[in-house]
DNA sequence: CCTGAAAAATTATTCGC
DNA sequence: GCGAATAATTTTTCAGG
């Protein structure tokens, strides 16, 4: 399943990480290859699905979204039938950015980003509490934002 | 400090976040204008800091990194110098992908993500573990990932 | 503030070695 | 994997509404 990746490819993808619109060539440059290998690496890891797409990173707080809270959820079933009811309409929800499930009592862990308080609260009550089997909640409300998610280490 | 986006704003803006690399006209293409105005609304958001780059987003799993850990850390000293020193630290571990301070009892919840188990241990016991000003810890691994984060909604 | 088209620049692809 | 030539795409510019 995980592939392994040799010291060019993994140069080649951090600097895709870093600038998802880097030219070839100047890939090439930094490698120290020419282009035409550069071009067959990228393309080859974009077909195994390592890399798997290009995109804009936006600022949240820049949108007015600043207000993180981790919500951790406890259902009342944890079934297998139940679970998947509760992992399909989660998904639905767009302003949850993660969910995890967690070890040990079929709990979950979902980060909701908000607008403000108000906007959180509105959340809470349209979207989580309706989801399914959900028994109890926890609400923990971020202060401050110390590292945001970007990307996962490339080691 | 947050600017007000038009609808064509928020339709370009979603558009990027999808695709990075999608021309200019085949953006304006989308939005129903000519590139002129797309270009120059483009711009005005990098320059803005609403668009704050572009990148390659990577599978984590393709790259064996599919060991998801959420710790919660409580400091023995909550002293604006103390909390300083433990965000500069955290910030120096690459295995980190997000760390959030709580309101509550100031404390921090950190998102971990390893190779493995092991993994996992190594950088508890190298990287965690020597944060300053750390009293306590409890870990929480990460069973399944039900929503990984990609980008806010942009509602 | 937008359109449309021309011009200029950049970038990707191909191919013999 | 190299390097040059070719081909294609993309961005920038500008007169006009």
């Amino acid at each position: 399943m995980s592939q392994d990746l040799d010291a060019i490819d993994r140069r080649i993808l951090n600097e895709l990480v870093a600038d998802a619109r880097l030219p070839v060539a100047e890939l090439a440059r930094r490698v120290g290859l020419s282009k035409t290998p550069v071009a067959a690496r990228i393309k080859q890891m974009e077909e195994s699905g390592l890399i798997k797409g290009y995109r804009a990173m936006i600022s949240p707080m820049k949108l007015g979204l600043s207000h993180v809270t981790y919500i951790e959820l406890r259902l009342s079933d944890t079934r297998e039938s139940a679970l998947k009811a509760f992992n399909a309409a989660v998904r639905a929800i767009p302003e949850v950015e993660e969910c995890y499930m967690i070890a040990g009592g079929f709990d979950y862990l979902v980060k909701i980003r908000a607008r403000d308080m108000a906007d959180y609260r509105r959340i809470m009550a349209e979207e989580l509490s309706t989801l399914p089997h959900v028994h109890s909640s926890s609400s923990y409300v971020a202060m401050e934002a110390v590292v945001e998610a970007s990307a996962p280490p490339l080691e």
